[in-house]
DNA sequence: GTTAGATGTGAAGGATCTTTCAGTTTTTGG
DNA sequence: CCAAAAACTGAAAGATCCTTCACATCTAAC
C-alpha cells in the first residue's frame, strides 16, 4: 500500500434541469433514510438509489463514489446549520447585544431540532470519514457572520469582535457532537437554549465596552 | 423482509487453554487497531484476523459472525469500566461520603483515560449496533456497587441509597457518549474529574441525613 | 419537428467480504 | 509416548457490493 490515489470527493456534475435537482434531493433524502433504518455498514449505493426511486447509474452521475455521497450529505447538513446562523445574524444588524445572543442560539438550536432524528446518523458519518475540515469551514462561516453582527451592536463596542465570535462559535459547534448522539426532545431543546443563551449573554457582557483586554493574540 | 432470523450474538465457545486466551486477546486488540486505522466500513473479519496474527477460521471459532465480534469488543470495554468502579467501591466500604464521591469519579475517569484514543471507535460501534442494553447492564452493575458503598458510609445515613446511586451512575455514564468522541488530553481529564467530583459531593450532601425526601418513587 | 445535450436505466464486470470446512498442528491427561 | 481433545489453518464457495457503460428517454432551443 504505497501512496493511495486519493479518490475525488467533489460532485461529478451539477444539475441543470429541474428534474435533476429533484433527483439530487431524493438521493440526499434517501441516504438519510437508509442510514436511519439500515445503519452505516449496510448503507449501499444500490440501496440508496432504490429508496430514492432512481437507478444506481443516476447516483453515479452526480457522485464519483460512495464516500463522495456521504461527504456531500454531511456538507449539506452543515450548510443548513451555518446558513441558519448567517440569516439570523443578517436580520439583527444594529440590534442590542442581549437580543443578538438570544437570536443566534435560537437559530442554531431550531435548525438542529428540525433535524433531531437524523443528527445521530450524520454524526456517524462525521466519525467515519474525517469531516474535521468540513466542520471547521462551517464554523468559520458562522464566526464571520457573528463577528459582523457584534461589531454593529447598538450598545457596547467590542475590542475584538472577531475573537469573541470565534469563541462563541466554538461553544456552539462544540456542543454539536456532544449532543447530537441523542434525539433531543422539545423540552430538552428549550432547556439547552435557555442555558446557552445565559452563557452567551454573560460572556459578552464581561467583554462589553472593554471590560477585559481581549486583544492578546499569540 | 419478514421476520429476520436474528443471528446469534453470543460467543461460540470459550478458551480452555492459555494460548486460546492469548488468541482471543489478540483478536480483541486487533479489532480496535483496525477500527482505528481503517474505520468501521473497512473493518473486515479477514483484516482483523491478519492483524491479530491468526487465520480467519480461528476468529470464527470464537464468534459466530462479525456483529458478534463487535458486540464482544463493546462488552469487554464496558466490563472494564464498570469493573473499575466496582473495585473502587469495594475498597471504600465504610469510608466518608466525600472520599467515596472522589474515588468513584477518579476510578471512572482513569479507566476512561486509559482507553482515550480507542473510545471514539467504540462509540462508533455503539452507534452502529444497538448497544443500549449493553450500556444499561453495565450501568446497573455500577449502580449496585455505588449503592452498596453509600449504605456503609460512616457519616450520614441515606434514605434511599439505591436511588442516589442510580442517579450518580446515570450522570457518569451519561457523560460517556458525550465526551468519548474526542480524545481527552490529560489536562481535560483533570478538569473533568474536578467538576464531576464537585457535582457529586454537593448532590450527596443535599441528601445527607435526610436533607430532602428521596423516597418518592412512581 | 428536429436535434443536441441533459438525464436516467440497469445488467454485468470485477473486487471484496463473510463464512465454512476438511485437514493440520498443538496441548492435555494418562 | 500415545490417543483424544483443543486449537489453528487457509483455500474456496457463496453473497454483496461498487462502479461502469452502452443504450433509452426526456428537455430545450431552434
Amino acid at each position: 500500500m504505497g501512496i493511495s490515489p486519493l479518490p475525488p470527493l467533489t460532485p461529478r456534475k451539477s444539475p441543470r434541469q429541474d428534474r435533476a435537482v429533484a433527483t439530487l434531493d431524493a438521493i440526499f433524502e434517501a441516504t438519510i433514510q437508509v442510514l436511519l433504518s439500515d445503519g452505516l455498514i449496510r448503507l449501499t449505493t444500490t440501496r440508496v438509489a432504490r429508496r430514492a426511486g432512481v437507478s444506481v447509474g443516476t447516483l453515479y452521475q452526480y457522485f464519483p463514489n460512495k464516500q463522495a455521497l456521504l461527504f456531500a450529505v454531511m456538507e449539506r447538513y452543515l450548510a443548513m446549520l451555518s446558513g441558519a446562523i448567517e440569516e439570523a445574524c443578517a436580520q439583527n444588524l444594529g440590534a442590542k447585544v442581549e437580543g443578538i445572543a438570544e437570536t443566534v442560539v435560537k437559530a442554531y438550536l431550531e435548525a438542529k431540532m428540525d433535524q433531531a432524528e437524523v443528527s445521530p446518523s450524520l454524526y456517524r458519518i462525521a466519525l467515519e470519514l474525517d469531516a474535521r475540515e468540513l466542520i471547521e469551514a462551517a464554523s468559520r462561516r458562522s464566526a464571520k457572520a457573528i463577528g459582523a453582527v457584534l461589531s454593529t451592536a447598538v450598545d457596547g463596542r467590542f475590542a475584538n469582535p472577531a475573537l469573541l465570535a470565534q469563541t462563541l462559535t466554538a461553544a456552539l459547534y462544540g456542543t454539536l457532537p456532544a449532543f447530537c448522539h441523542l434525539v433531543l426532545s422539545p423540552a430538552d431543546g428549550r432547556e439547552a437554549q435557555k442555558q446557552l443563551t445565559i452563557m452567551f449573554r454573560s460572556y459578552l457582557a464581561s467583554h462589553q465596552n472593554g471590560g477585559l483586554s481581549a486583544d492578546a493574540a499569540p
